[in-house]
RNA sequence: GGCGCGGUAGCAGAGUGGUUAUGCAGCGGACUGCAACUCCGUUUACGCCGGUUCGAUUCCGACCCGCGCCUCCA
């Protein structure tokens, strides 16, 4: 087994090994809960969803974290906005992040924690981080870190500390002693949600619940950390700077960072306003298509949301699908007999290759074609075992988890038909067959094209699908 | 200005120092009452210029173009 693993800090591909045999401890930065959660937040926890599901399945045993951010300040302006209690809001959109997930089949982590949870240990972090003068109270109440002092910073997103002042994006602030420190602890007023600590009232920065929930949950030291792209820096350099002053340990073996997402070519962000949350997509695609549009595309590729681009996953999906048709019945194949298929080396070695799911799509689709031809062969022992390994296999990708009929047939109901009424005039269609009307039951054909309703002949009868 | 990523056929998107990616679309054939589905076959590539090499899309260098981060953002 020789999974290799794309790390930013390396800038390279490596060999994973991890710090405990058999083990893999991985934390992923999840979400501010201050709104919905969107299509980048959605790519990140498909993402890591499939790595830890094909991870388990190579074997390995994986302690999976991923945080939520219940407390900062656009979750303050948030909840101040709506005039509720800033837990209402989180409580609220962590439920909504939940449902989405589930839409999307992504496993919930093994540990979930949320900042709030873990006031304590992020005060005893910064407090071992005041006491090795690697933070400073300033006059202002607010407890920064003192980044000059730490010397590898930088490391992960390739920076030299000192050019960092050259770009003059770096907020001035009069209280910090250097312009590149960053809030560890934020003062907060007697009417501010906070908490009691030995700089006062106040709430945890950003960047230092991560280093303290990490540490917490899975070791000073631990094999993987993931997260979007746009957090390389500052929030992953810091984390670095934080977590390692603070227990003198090395922090991280491998970071994975996924790719953009991008909205029509350009840059999905907050500040431009295009973005798209996860229920507004899910509201026009199957969940399995989201899905599928993701995973056909590797990890750390920027992909394009476009309506295109979906409705090509759409039609990538619908064979998959189609294939499964007859077979709604077989269950999904167990690994040993996965190992049997002829498409296994493609895909574990596709996989162990960082995780390139598009090659490894491409071994299904290989499935796929073998599945047809048996199936078409009449050979019907060995297309059960086809569409067996195919469900396998795209169960360590999240995929092929709906019912085929249900997902072909789509939502009820198409347009103004019933599914009652479509069959209805299939029958209809089969009697004029038998009377060789062809016109009638081209016709009627054609009716249901124009509702978007395909039909499809077999020698058992006629199906139907939404095209 | 600093750091980094990428440019692959009509589209999407992998990969490789010499041998088919894959899917969709196109074309030809089988199947079909005709189609659809499916199967078989098949046409379109590797930004530009040099270099290394028996041979480069694949390695090296320059150039052009696009993108990201440097500021809250996954």
């Amino acid at each position: 087994m020789t999974l290799q693993i794309y790390s930013t800090l390396a800038r390279r591909k490596e060999m994973f090994k991890p710090i405990e045999p058999g083990k893999i401890r991985l934390y992923v930065c999840g979400n501010t809960v201050y709104d919905f959660a969107h299509i980048g937040h959605a790519r990140v926890m498909v993402a890591f969803d499939v790595i830890v599901r094909y991870l388990r399945f190579s074997g390995w045993d994986v302690t999976y974290a991923r945080n939520i951010t219940d407390i900062d300040d656009k979750i303050i302006n948030r909840a101040n906005e709506n005039g509720e209690p800033f837990t209402a809001l989180t409580e609220r959109m962590i439920d909504a992040q939940h449902e989405d997930e589930r839409a999307l089949g992504i496993d919930p982590p093994d540990i979930e924690p949320r900042a709030t949870a873990h006031i304590d240990d992020i005060i005893d972090m910064i407090q071992t981080l005041v006491d090795n003068h690697y933070a400073y109270m300033a006059n202002n109440g607010d407890v920064y870190y003192r980044v000059k002092r730490f010397s590898d910073y930088g490391k992960l997103s390739g920076r030299n500390p000192d050019e960092l002042l050259a770009g003059a994006r770096v907020e001035v602030d009069e209280h910090k002693e250097d312009p590149r420190d960053f809030a560890l602890w934020k003062s907060a007023g007697a009417g501010e949600p906070g908490w009691e600590s030995p700089w006062g009232w106040g709430r945890p920065g950003w960047h230092i619940e991560c280093s303290a929930m990490s540490t917490c949950h899975l070791g000073d030291s631990f094999d993987i950390h993931g997260g979007g792209p746009d957090l390389v820096f500052p929030h992953h350099e810091n984390e670095i700077a934080q977590s390692e002053a603070a227990t003198s340990k090395h922090y991280v073996n491998y970071w994975m960072h996924a790719g953009a997402v991008r909205v029509d070519n350009e840059k999905m962000s907050k500040s431009l306003g295009n973005f798209f949350t996860i229920r507004e997509v899910l509201a026009r695609y199957h969940p399995e298509v989201v899905r599928f549009f993701l995973v056909s595309s590797h990890y750390r590729s920027p992909i394009n949301y476009s309506e295109a681009n979906l409705i090509e996953a759409r039609n990538g999906l619908d064979r998959f699908y189609s294939a499964l048709r007859d077979f709604a019945s077989v269950e999904a194949a167990e690994k040993s007999e996965l190992r049997a298929s002829q498409v296994f080396e493609q895909f574990q070695a596709a996989m162990d290759d960082d995780f390139n799911s598009r090659e490894a799509l491409a071994a299904l689709h290989e499935l796929v074609r073998l599945l047809n031809a048996a199936a078409r062969a009449g050979e019907q022992d060995r297309a059960d075992v086809l569409a067996a390994q195919l469900k396998g296999f795209g169960m360590v990708l999240g995929l092929f988890r709906d019912d085929p009929e249900r997902y072909l047939k789509g939502a009820e109901p198409e347009g103004d038909m019933t599914a009652e009424d479509i069959e209805a005039l299939i029958e209809e269609r089969l009697q004029a067959r038998r009377d060789r009307d062809f016109g009638r039951a081209d016709q009627i054909r054609d009716e249901l094209a124009a509702r978007g309703i395909v039909l499809e002949d077999t020698r058992e009868g006629t199906s139907w699908r939404r095209g």
